[in-house]
DNA sequence: GTCATCATGTAAGCCGTTACATGATTGC
DNA sequence: GCAATCATGTAACGGCTTACATGATGAC
């Protein structure tokens, strides 16, 4: 899980760790504040598994090193690593994907195999980083939710004049939401898997004002990524 | 977490493992599929603790036997609390919450005190027993619930711009579905919010009609389901 | 006579958390 | 110089899962 995001992060642009929990929480508001005390570990056996390898600062793409978006933060980190011989003061550690990596990222997010308890958190952190899928398994990743929760749905109906008879206000208010939210899921997913199904008929040409566009191709997208990052620092920051 | 939806469940009425673990699944949709491996250590520790004590089945009173939708059932498992010595084969265990038990719930359902990761998870076990609290208690859950989804809200709004460039279309309709989502949780949660403070102002007399009505006597709610209880078994069971 | 369901339990392990420890840098 | 933020890590522990083991009963 913790792994499947920190590879698909990885694969945009190296991050080091802080940065990796920020993005998972403010931009994609998954796995919200995952702990540090899992986070790090989880690098440490990524890189151990040579999944991920630290990134070497010394070569002239120093301007590579991502933003954090306190730009004296920056500023800070540079001279730290100008300064000692490689990484010597207590400074972050950038870690970048390897081949195995992206292997790796490939199994964990082809829920075919790992089909395991597909909860809410699970595939929303899949769709995330749908655009890594080929087209027939990130329609099949929308299908398959789909008919989970139809079936929750109907099993849920199929039950419901016993239920009715249990439950409280409270409760009774409680399921009727849950119900109501899950049919507004159901037709959300159904619009997603309509435009997937118009795309795969006439797929759309590469637009460059839309990140990852349709992105069936890794290296393509993790380049893009890349630039799309040096434009950033290079906007932001003065030095 | 678990010991609150199971004393919870308890509080109505006697029941054994796999029933709770039923009506946790059916009736309230909540730990979907809690598995056996965590209910049943858990029900241990619970009794160790004196807060839920083996149901005495000798006594005249069999028929408070909670049914578990199969008849047949039923009637095995009281032949075979006839036949053996109390309950020598290997039979249901059917646990009853103590006053012991009934403390701890209280402590467990007011988040005041345990106001620790107040997810959603959390908040829908104690809507589901939100009877049990006492008006105002349960007026600040809410409130409380309102307050965080709403600080969530702002703060993914103000972040916003930022996202927009970083998300390919997945993750952006990941992203917007899920701010959608809250919207509407939000306004549940007025609408909840509103019933409960009309509620506080002109008070509904009981009706007969309704299971849990304003509840805010567990006793008293505790016995008015051991009699819907065996209402009930009387409708269903032939025996 | 055998399959599905009901029913209870144990053991190993995963995945995460909290709490703690450390230290650099920036802004005031 | 002090607080806030950035940044990395370790240790202990918690809660829940999976897999396994056992057995009764009812339906076909």
């Amino acid at each position: 899980m913790l792994e499947l995001a920190i590879l698909g992060l990885l694969e945009t642009h190296p991050l080091h760790g802080y940065e990796i929990r920020k993005r998972l929480r403010d931009d994609l508001g998954l796995l919200s504040n995952v702990s540090f005390g899992s986070l790090y570990p989880a690098l440490s056996r990524l890189e151990r598994q040579g999944a991920v390898e630290e990134l070497e600062t010394l070569e002239p793409t120093e301007s590579r090193i991502p933003m954090t978006g306190s730009l004296s933060g920056e500023r800070a980190a540079l001279r730290a690593r100008r300064t000692g011989s490689g990484r010597s003061r207590r400074g972050r550690k950038v870690y970048r994907i390897t081949d195995e990596g992206r292997r790796q990222f490939a199994a964990l997010l082809d829920s075919e195999r790992n089909a395991s308890p597909d909860d809410a958190r699970s595939f929303s952190l899949r769709l995330a980083f749908a655009r890594y899928l080929p087209p027939q398994a990130r329609l099949r990743l929308l299908e398959r939710r789909r008919a989970q929760l139809a079936q929750r749905l109907s099993e849920a109906r199929a039950t419901a004049a016993a239920k009715q008879s249990r439950l409280d206000v409270y409760a009774r208010s409680l399921v009727e939401h849950a119900t109501d939210s899950t049919e507004q899921d159901i037709s959300w997913l159904d619009s997603l898997i309509d435009a997937e199904r118009n795309r795969a008929v006439n797929p759309s040409p590469s637009r460059p004002s839309e990140v990852g566009n349709t992105g069936h191709d890794l290296q393509g997208l993790e380049r893009q990524g890349l630039e799309r990052q040096g434009l950033e620092q290079m906007e932001g920051d003065p030095l």
